[in-house]
DNA sequence: CGCCTGATGTGACCTAAATCACGTTATGGG
DNA sequence: CCCATAACGTGATTTAGGTCACATCAGGCG
């Protein structure tokens, strides 16, 4: 099934971080890629193992997650087409800090460790272009941490659909099953299941089989920007 | 209050981050550097405003936390002396992505923003050091996401002791009132109150007034480690 | 030494959300 | 067309942990 052809110059471009590079870089990068297939619920890598390539998502989605000893997993986002995951290989990061896996049926492009080792002495841009995915990624994770400590699941759920809505058509989708969403937002399945449901009695989402249409995107904004304005004195 | 008086070279030795760098460089920086104090309490940054030095604790502890619209508060580190935080320079990032509070009195060193910009170009070993404290910062917000989303109260509250105990004695001591470390573990103070009593009764932790001796470590250990041989055929 | 304030202890109560336990609805393959 | 399976809907029950309401304890200080 592995399918290790390789990769096209004109896929890089679709590909926010290269978007701006100069076509003999973009060129270079293309030579030393490497394509993959995952299969939905397939693992990319796992946490902890060595570390040090670098992943495209050139189709499909991949969701990152932490699982715990208790066993319990909580998901840390989901990487879109175009996005970048792995560790950093400009850090000196051993070991992977996450697990991925495939949610469905997923393309990847691979940079390999050994191509970026020799592609970073002689190509300083491409590192600040990396380095700025990162410094993306550390306010992210910052931001997971936030919204886990002290918002309530409603509010997850809502910045979970808000997050990754696909907002290419006029009514914003989103193609998760409850499942997926529940283990993306870190609840069950019932919880998101009601809250959807609930949602729809407001006619603020539509809610077909492992699709969610946002008909109202507006009104799941707040997460609670409570009008604090009594400032007793 | 505000003592802008210069930074001694033996006191920039004493931050893990600076320890193997050759003596001019240390003797660069400590020229360029600023000494802060700041009262219990008092914010240093916060959220959201402009970025760009790097701080280094000299004495005391800063706490770093988000603060969302609800009001709630979770705390995500404390650094205690010879730690580094601040938003970093090498990226582009444009905003602090939390704020930082002293939790009682404190020293700070701080490299200002321009002068890092300069340093950074006629010092490539200086960026190698402070990247790698980023990859750290990376991988300490993925475990604060992991244990967030799926460790109870009472484990959180355990890894907290073990994570800010005082080692240098034979009996590890916390220098945190049970409100403080509340804010820390993302609780409230009766909850904390509560387990420490119930530790207390198993003879793994000692209750002082603004301390906690750990008098068995290792019992706070598994966050749940649970020995999962059963994997029924 | 008595008072005030900040740090603790502890019970009663209450809400969000996880669990359990089903029933119902799609949907694709034979 | 039928059935297996995955996805969804919904109630009843349970529980961790947050909230409230006090009562106690310790230290500083006039």
């Amino acid at each position: 099934m592995a399918d290790y052809s390789s990769v096209k110059i004109e896929e890089l471009y679709d590909i926010p971080a290269f978007r701006n590079l100069p076509d003999e870089q973009v060129r270079s990068l293309a030579a030393v890629m490497v394509r993959r297939n995952y299969a939905p619920g397939q693992m990319i890598f796992m946490e902890g193992e060595q570390a040090g390539s670098l992943w495209f998502v050139a189709a499909g989605q991949v969701k990152i997650i932490k699982q715990s000893l208790n066993g319990r997993i909580q998901g840390l986002c989901l990487m879109n087409r175009g996005k970048c995951f792995g560790s950093c290989p400009l850090f000196d990061m051993e070991k992977n800090p996450a697990s991925a896996q495939a949610l469905n049926q997923v393309t990847l492009f691979v940079l390999p460790d050994e191509a970026f080792q020799q592609l970073k002495t002689r190509d300083p841009q491409l590192v600040k272009a990396l380095l700025h995915v990162y410094s993306q990624r550390l306010e992210h994770l910052s931001r997971v941490s936030e919204v886990l400590g002290s918002w309530s699941v409603a509010d997850r759920i809502n910045d979970c659909l808000l997050t990754y809505a696909d907002r290419t058509e006029p009514q914003p989708t989103i193609e998760l099953t409850h499942e997926k969403l529940a283990s993306l937002v870190g609840t069950v399945r019932e919880v998101v299941t009601r809250h959807l449901t609930h949602l729809e009695k407001e006619g603020v989402v539509r809610n077909e089989v492992g699709r969610i249409t946002l008909l109202n995107p507006n009104a799941l904004l707040p997460p609670c920007a409570c009008p604090d304005e009594t400032t007793t004195p």
